[in-house]
DNA sequence: TCTTCGATTGTCT
DNA sequence: GACAATCGAAGAA
């Protein structure tokens, strides 16, 4: 476990729904003093372009979304629900604005400092939501903006395991029922169980 | 196991 | 002033 491989900026170059796909699997990293709290990317939903009605960037560039402007590589955290934070990571070239949501994961390093924040709560349950993640991981408005590509400011994706495409289900987005057709149906999120994962690490 | 519903506030119209 | 890329408790079955 001691150098992991970084994703390196290319991965986030690649179509939104490509990189949505291939983050499955992946290992998403926190640091919080020089401590690792990290997991396995179960679930990831795209979000592509000024012209996908579910995107936040639908109505064109503001203060709220501007980060998903930004060139792939960045995360977008955004607040919502009056109390949830969500951590998406940037796609796509600069002046794009494209992200992938991340909804889920199977935590793996730091579960001491997970099961603090997610005290009373079963295990199962710590990170199977988009904002249980962001919970479980403290991040939070200071995170918007943060380079994944370096671990310098405490929030990271490296190399995890392949997912075989079999073990993929692919359904359409959740939350997004005021977007309209096309786009409440397109096949744009991504899951791959817990299970799955699990016994491809043998634990 | 499933369904319903209240919480709570930043952002945009 | 409306509503949101949600969560978790509570109640029904």
């Amino acid at each position: 476990m001691a150098s992991q491989t970084l994703l390196k900026r290319e991965f986030y170059l690649q179509p939104v729904q490509e990189a949505a796909r291939a983050l499955l699997g992946q290992r998403l990293v926190r640091l919080i003093g020089g401590k690792r709290i990290s997991g396995i990317i179960l679930e990831t939903e795209a979000y592509d372009g000024e012209s996908d009605q579910a995107c936040h960037a639908r109505s064109g560039r503001t203060a709220r979304n501007d980060m998903m402007y930004a060139q792939g590589g960045r995360a977008y955290v955004y607040f919502t629900y009056g109390m949830h934070w969500m951590l998406n990571c940037v796609c796509g070239p600069a002046d794009y604005p494209a992200a992938v949501l991340l909804r889920a994961m199977l935590p793996l390093e730091g579960l001491d400092f997970i099961a603090e924040r997610r005290a009373g709560i079963a295990e199962k349950l710590w990170c199977d939501g988009p904002a249980k993640l962001t919970k479980a991981l403290a991040i939070e408005r200071e995170q918007n903006g943060v380079d994944l590509c370096g671990r310098q400011d405490g929030l990271f994706i490296e190399q995890g395991l392949e997912i075989p495409e079999e073990i993929i289900q692919r359904t359409p987005r959740i939350g997004i029922q005021y977007s309209g057709e096309p786009w409440v149906s397109l096949p744009w999120r991504f899951v791959v169980s817990a299970e799955a994962v699990r016994s491809r690490l043998n634990i």
